[in-house]
DNA sequence: AATGGGACCTGCGCGC
DNA sequence: TGCGCGCAGGTCCCAT
């Protein structure tokens, strides 16, 4: 599941091999993911068009185009971009659309699960996503952060989630930065400490750097533009981990559900 | 405002 | 071995 350190891994990638060429053709295997415009016209809008400028925001990837448009990619949950294909290989089950580029190599767009997002916008800050995107954590001072958590009854793992409030944290790292804060994901926000404020901030940007420096987790279809793993997986403290000992009390991680997604925290560790 | 559910999808791992 | 089922989670949308 790419959450913020996985997307921005793959764009500091694409930037050193990818800006600067130019699309000279689209070969699209499923169109599902194209959801503007229509296929035909979503390939004319990118043959013979140079990637100018990369740019993540929260989970999303935009691709400025040198006509002025703009290419926003989506992974949701299994989106993976591949450069360059093998030569000769053949398309992978999951390649859904491919982008030839001046140099003759393949960039692949493969999704398993089609719920991935491509899109062609003449100008992509008016998108409803991103206008109604939250601020990046690294942006946030911490009497921001602290506002944010001030007034709000929700339970605050579902709402250091909600793109709208914050944007970049998933599941993963939703449940790794309140095990390090030691706070119960199913607390109301607004019952926060200042203290404990502080540290989830903290806590926050810590584990999403660190991620980062690692190239993401490699859990579910994550992989690098490279076809590389990302190795921060090994040093999930709760994730996935349903049952098995806690590293810091030997207590057992439980997992519940808050909003319908699976929570995994140490019942001893966090409170 | 908060919460719960379903929808979109496929592949995996589980129990039988 | 095979089959059916639940589950995984990013985002949107609807109902209460």
């Amino acid at each position: 599941m790419p959450e913020l350190p996985e997307v921005e891994t793959i764009k500091r990638e694409l930037d050193k091999i990818i800006v600067g060429k130019k699309i000279t053709d689209i070969i699209v295997n499923n169109a599902k993911v194209i959801r503007e415009p229509k296929k035909e016209k979503f390939i004319k809008e990118l043959k013979n068009v140079t990637i100018k400028k990369i740019i993540r925001k929260g989970k999303l990837l935009i691709f400025e185009l040198s006509s002025g448009k703009a290419l926003t990619i989506h992974l949701k949950m299994t989106g993976q971009l591949i450069y360059p294909r093998q030569g000769g290989a053949s398309p992978g089950r999951a390649t859904r659309v491919s982008f030839k580029l001046s140099n003759g190599k393949l960039l692949d767009f493969n999704d398993t699960r089609l719920f991935g997002e491509l899109r062609v916008v003449d100008h992509w800050q008016n998108l409803k996503f991103i206008k109604e995107l939250g601020p990046e954590p690294f942006d946030l001072i911490i009497d921001e952060f602290k506002e944010i958590l001030k007034n709000r009854r929700t339970k605050v793992k579902v709402l250091i989630m909600d793109q709208k409030v914050i944007s970049g944290i998933g599941n993963l790292y939703a449940n790794e930065a309140l095990f390090r804060a030691k706070i119960d994901p199913g607390r109301p926000a607004n019952t926060l400490s200042d203290k404990e404020r502080e540290l989830l901030f903290k806590e926050i940007k810590l584990v999403l750097r660190q991620a980062i420096k690692y190239g993401g987790s490699s859990v579910d279809d994550y992989v690098r533009v490279s076809g590389k793993k990302g190795n921060y997986t090994k040093f999930h403290q709760v994730y996935d981990r349903k049952g098995e000992d806690c590293f810091k009390c030997k207590g057992k991680i439980q997992r519940i559900s808050l909003a319908g997604r699976g929570t995994y925290f140490c019942s001893k560790c966090q409170k």
